[in-house]
DNA sequence: AGAAGTGTATTATATGATTAATACACTTTG
DNA sequence: CAAAGTGTATTAATCATATAATACACTTCT
């Protein structure tokens, strides 16, 4: 079962966002598998301190992205193939890093500054 | 004068943000000096197509945070000497690069995979 | 079968972000 | 000097986010 154990609220983006991408960085990196059960949107409000709506929210937007599926009474369940998966590391990847790379453009940083710095942060 | 002409709304972050970053980004880039004259509130407003208030409110904490200097009447200038913009400088390459690195690492992503993926967006 | 757990839905409230419409005091410009 | 431009302030309305309190139908487990 997913356990958001090492989830961290921190990001000034709003909850849902943020649960619905920690799930989709799990398949990515494969910690998260097809057919896994989700923790229960109760359980998983009391565990992060926050309304259960908004769990709901996230939950329901993932459902509808066709990434979980759930039935009423049972838990739901992470429902992805390779397709899937291959299209979420993409658009995440690119997404993340042409982010990242424009800040440093904007910033007048050189590439090779920013590789250096990316070895630094990396630890 | 500071013209932001090559400011783009894309972000999902609040547009009051997005201004205060371009701001602090030009001037870590240098494209924003020491004592330019910021261009005025109603005219940013009508170039971006956004309401006077969420310039207001942008305005209103750069110059909380000392970037820049107001006063009634005048257009509002830009006030950084060298230690604030390498303060600047610190916080936002550290902030964006440990985001970056954090959102790689959690997906998987090797050191090597992220500097290559680095150098293809870099163009 | 019965209790506990689970997904789903509804209504109400609060806060932050944004827009809208003015108003006033001050500076710059013609 | 007068007009235009500028910073600042106020009040009201809308929308997204998040919380709160319930309620109901279904599944799982004992």
């Amino acid at each position: 079962m997913i356990s958001f154990e090492d989830f961290i609220l921190q990001d000034d983006s709003p909850i849902y966002l943020q649960i619905i991408q920690y799930v989709k960085r799990g398949i990515v990196s494969g910690a998260i598998e097809n057919g896994e059960e989700m923790i229960s949107r109760r359980a998983l409000s009391a565990l992060l301190g926050v309304n259960p709506n908004t769990i709901q929210k996230a939950y329901h937007m993932l459902e509808e992205e066709g990434i979980i599926y759930s039935r009423t009474g049972a838990k739901s369940c992470v429902e992805v193939d390779e397709a899937m998966k291959q299209s979420i590391r993409r658009t995440l990847l690119s997404q993340d890093t042409r982010k990242w790379v424009q800040s440093m453009q904007q910033m007048g940083v050189s590439m090779e500054e920013a590789l250096e710095l990316c070895r630094e942060v990396w630890e």
